[in-house]
RNA sequence: GGGAUCGUGGCGGAAUGGUAGACGCUACGGACUUAAAAUCCGUUGUUCCUAAAGAACGUGAGGGUUCGAGUCCCUCCGAUCCCA
């Protein structure tokens, strides 16, 4: 063994070493056999490796490797989201082929994995670009077109005009702005496929229960995309008689609606538009199209809207109200249509503000609520200064007159559906927000589409045998214009499977959220030619039982996931309802940021490369004084640190025990080098103390005397001194703080905390002959091998252990040598501390109070008087209040 | 505007309703060294006191519950995230 800790040279020893024996392999599983998934997200391979994936993949990494030595069978693989944007983006600027440039980047990502001492197992390792992956994500595609789950429809969709495609609704941010090229996002009508994740809307919702290992706030952000609103379908008629349906989530103010609104786009337009209103209608149209979804339904927005000339007639009261259009009521959502009730919705009383519209009360606020001449002035109060959409009681609402307003039972919304059903007038219906899934890209890297449109038999399905659809390789591209598949006339034509007739195969390929839906799936039997994989496998291998990685997929991602695993359940694929049984959402990691305050844009932030003294930070072209703050890390603000720059100055051990030390997981991470350094200090604490006592036991570098002995030997309990009965109070402490903080919310920083505390505790212990001192030696290599686990397998060598240390129990505890020789009992006077005071271990209550009663500090304070009352907690404190 | 989470030393962060600040970083002092690095030892919440002993204060602010509150409840302020 060295006297001197050198990461370099065991960290690529070792896993050298791991590799030839197949340490992390998963194994088979066998029946009774305990079983643990653990996962993280798997990335898209950019090329470099940065913070926030070693960050995840440390986590996962841990998880896994305490899971092994607990003796489960553990999956813990990795792969690459390997289609998608950037890869075009390559081979347009650079001249590089997508495929190419991809395969490079992972091979090189790859590596850097290995040399962080990951243990997956890379024989599952999962590329969604590759046909042998992709040819099972178009199966999948099939498996949904049968199941009804996929169709086409024409559209309006988000046109990127830089990237020339069509964005998700989710790809588009609040501003309208594509999330990759930040361009203005521009309407476009095109005939697009859709996955029907509606139709599963309430599943979704209701399973959201069932995931209770699942951080609070990503289930409410679910449950906030899903939006479930209750209410009632409501048809009003027309003057003309027809049917206009609309969806209210408060069809207890039915009686208070004194105008309807229309969606622009809604197909009855046209028929409600009297020659009057033409021509205002349709520039109102055309000018709605140009707006983005977003921005016409912000609260804040001036109201804009056309009368269309026409009335309907509300079927409660028969009264005549006008029917406007307006871009606030988007066609994508309910009916398109809506009855405007201004008294009660602040959106509508705008609007009936704006344009003089009648507002007329139908909630009696409770007393105090409104002005009195709100009060006074009943049906017609235009004194109202906003909407009243509070509690209540119904007035001027014929049948609901006196009830009081809400959605319990037996509140005002309830008794309204149930007297519209009654009446024929309505049903109820509950709306959700969720949209169906836009799953078509005009993009050449992605999975293809595997579709034949046929003149005589219109869409038809590839056939089973055929698959992969490949994608063509020589393919030139330029970025503009379409789909480059649409260019490839050779690849594009093709006999109909059915008829034989000459056909047209789809161009669009898939989102590439659709390849990540179900690669955890796929893991269980990576290597399956012939079925997507072994229904068995996945049943046994599956729900993954931790999975790992940025808040940022807490909506899409994993949505998305969940809405696959519960359509193949309903395809007899496998049988379970939800994919992840637990879910750690890790914090980002930040770096040392500078800016110049007296700049702004882009400027003022100075790359940390070139601020020459961190302590004394200036500008490098005018000298002003810079100021520092923590941000995600970001190319575009220099504050990145290379994990490969830590690497070959730490060692992957150093890297990994900084970052789980330096915060809780789920918590954002100050990069910080001096913390590093600590970490690095600690690790050649360790390695000092195993090298001392291995030199203290005759142990050189071929022969390690009698140490290999001595870790085996028992303890002799009875016979121990004081010294080692604290020494072993706290390595069994440490045993029991370390499993916990592991076992329970994954506390990283304060399990390697008690590593600490058991190497300080080893150092003061004075006691290096003890066998009490082998052990707490021995279990401090054992309890560090999840978290530095090169370093901990080089000391687990060097002190003659078998085997590797990855594959050795994680040690229990002993609870009886938890037990001190003796407690400290605090006293408090009224609570406040006074003193303390040592007592056996084995006090009684009343011996504790006698001895807290006698003490110095209770003398002290209590002055001779009688507490009135002793709270006596055992072992703990003894409060007198006076 | 609605919802969620959070607010603790110079810093990152610990604390089943029971000694607030574990563990680490920084800073300072000391040992070793020709010197430095590394290492080791010590101090490090604030205030009062020459110092010690000791005392008071202290977990965003203000109330409350309790023998006892960082922790539970209410109001407010601030931060972050999600939905608008």
């Amino acid at each position: 063994m060295d006297a001197r800790y050198n990461p370099q040279a065991i960290e690529s020893k070792w896993q050298a070493h791991w590799r030839e024996i197949g340490l992390d392999r998963t194994p088979e599983l066998k029946d009774g056999s305990r079983k643990f998934y653990a996962l993280s997200m798997f990335p898209y391979p950019s090329g470099n490796l940065h913070m926030g994936h070693v960050r995840n993949y440390t986590i996962t990494d841990v998880i896994a490797r305490y899971k092994r030595m607990q003796g489960y069978a553990v999956l813990h693989p990795m792969g690459w989201d390997a289609f998608g944007l950037p890869a075009e983006n390559a081979a347009i600027d650079r001249g590089i082929p997508p495929a190419k440039w991809t395969y490079q980047n992972i091979a090189q990502m790859r590596d850097q994995l290995q040399r962080l001492g990951l243990s997956y197992d890379w024989e599952r390792e999962i590329t969604s670009c590759s046909p042998d992956y992709y040819k099972w994500t178009q199966w999948i595609f099939l498996q949904f077109l049968q199941a009804g789950l996929a169709y086409q429809k024409e559209a309006a969709v988000n046109w990127d005009p830089v990237d020339q495609t069509v964005l998700a609704n989710e790809q588009v941010d609040a501003e309208g702005r594509s999330w990759r090229s930040g361009a203005l996002v521009e309407k476009r009508m095109l005939k697009q496929w859709f996955f029907k994740i509606t139709a599963y809307a309430d599943q979704l919702l209701a399973d959201l229960e069932k995931l209770s290992g699942w951080p609070e706030r990503v289930r409410t952000m679910q449950e906030n995309w899903i939006g479930q609103s209750v209410g009632a379908k409501v048809i009003f008629k027309t003057e003309a008689g027809d049917e206009l349906a609309v969806f209210t989530t408060r069809p207890d103010t039915l009686w208070g609606a004194t105008f309807m609104v229309m969606s622009p786009e809604h197909p009855l337009v046209d028929k409600l538009t009297t020659a009057e209103q033409l021509q205002a209608v349709r520039a109102y149209q055309a000018q709605a199209a140009a707006r983005s979804e977003i921005e016409r339904s912000a609260e804040d927005r001036e109201k804009t809207g056309v009368w269309t000339g026409s009335y309907a007639i509300n079927p409660v009261n028969q009264e005549r109200i006008p029917i406007w259009i307006a871009d606030y009521v988007l066609m994508g959502y309910g009916t398109g249509a809506i009855m405007a009730v201004p008294a009660h919705d602040q959106r509508d009383f705008e609007f009936a503000r704006k344009f003089g519209l009648p507002i007329k009360q139908v909630v009696q606020p409770p007393e105090g609520s409104l002005s009195s001449a709100d009060r006074a002035s009943g049906t017609e109060s235009l004194e109202l200064q906003a909407a009243w959409t509070g509690e209540g009681v119904m007035i001027n609402s014929g049948p609901l007159d006196g009830i009081p307003v809400g959605k319990g039972p037996g509140q005002s919304v309830e008794r309204a559906i149930a007297w519209l059903e009654a009446q024929g007038l309505g049903e109820k219906q509950i709306n959700y927000r969720l949209r169906d899934w836009l799953i078509s890209r005009q993009r050449y890297w992605g999975c293809p589409i595997p579709v034949i449109h046929c003149p005589q038999c219109g869409i038809v399905p590839v056939p089973e045998k055929d698959l992969p659809v490949l994608l063509p390789e020589d393919v030139e591209l330029t970025g503009r214009g379409g789909s480059p598949l649409a260019q490839l006339e050779d690849w594009v034509k093709v006999k109909c499977p059915t008829c034989g007739t000459e056909a047209r195969r789809e161009t669009d390929t898939m989102d590439t959220f659709i390849c990540s839906s179900w690669y955890f799936l796929r893991f269980s039997d990576a290597r399956n030619d012939q079925e997507i994989f072994r229904k068995d496998r996945v049943n046994a291998w599956l729900p993954v039982d931790q999975y790992v990685g940025g808040i940022e997929h807490a909506i899409l991602h994993l949505l998305y996931s969940r809405f696959f695993t519960k359509v193949l359940r309903d395809r007899g694929l496998l049988d379970f309802d939800e994919p992840f049984l637990r879910l750690l959402t890790q914090g980002m990691v930040q770096g040392r940021t500078y800016y110049n305050p007296n700049k702004s844009g882009k400027d003022r932030w100075i790359p940390a490369a070139l601020v020459k003294d961190p302590d004394n930070p200036r500008d490098p072209e005018t000298g002003e004084p810079l100021e520092v703050i923590y941000a995600t890390m970001s190319k575009s603000k220099g504050n990145g640190v290379d994990p490969e720059e830590v690497l070959a100055h730490y060692g992957a051990d150093t890297a990994r025990m900084f970052i789980l030390f330096k915060a809780p997981p789920e918590k954002d991470l100050e990069w910080d080098d001096a913390d590093v350094e600590g970490q690095f200090r600690f690790l050649n604490r360790v390695w000092r103390q195993v090298y001392e006592f291995v030199v203290r036991r005759g142990g050189t570098e071929s022969h390690w005397g009698g140490v290999s002995e001595l870790l085996q030997a028992k303890v002799e309990v009875g016979s121990l001194t004081k010294g080692e009965r604290d020494l072993r109070r706290a390595i069994h402490t440490a045993i029991k703080e370390v499993s916990e903080d592991l076992e329970n919310d994954y506390q990283f920083n304060t399990a390697i905390a008690e590593l600490m505390k058991l190497s300080n505790a080893l150092g003061e212990a004075g006691i290096p002959d003890s066998p009490v001192y082998a052990e707490g030696i021995r279990t401090l290599v054992l309890l560090m091998a999840p978290f530095a686990p090169h370093i901990a397998e080089e000391l687990w060598q060097a002190l003659g252990g078998a085997d590797s240390v990855h594959r050795q129990s994680w040690p229990s505890y002993d609870p009886a040598a938890l037990v001190a020789d003796t407690v400290t009992i605090v006293i408090q006077v009224n609570g406040k501390l006074r003193g303390s005071f040592e007592a056996p271990a084995e006090v009684t209550p009343e011996e504790q109070e006698q001895l807290a009663l006698r003490s110095e500090a209770a003398q002290k304070y209590l002055e001779g008087a009688t507490p009135k009352k002793v709270v006596v907690v055992p072992k703990k404190l003894v409060n007198f209040v006076l």
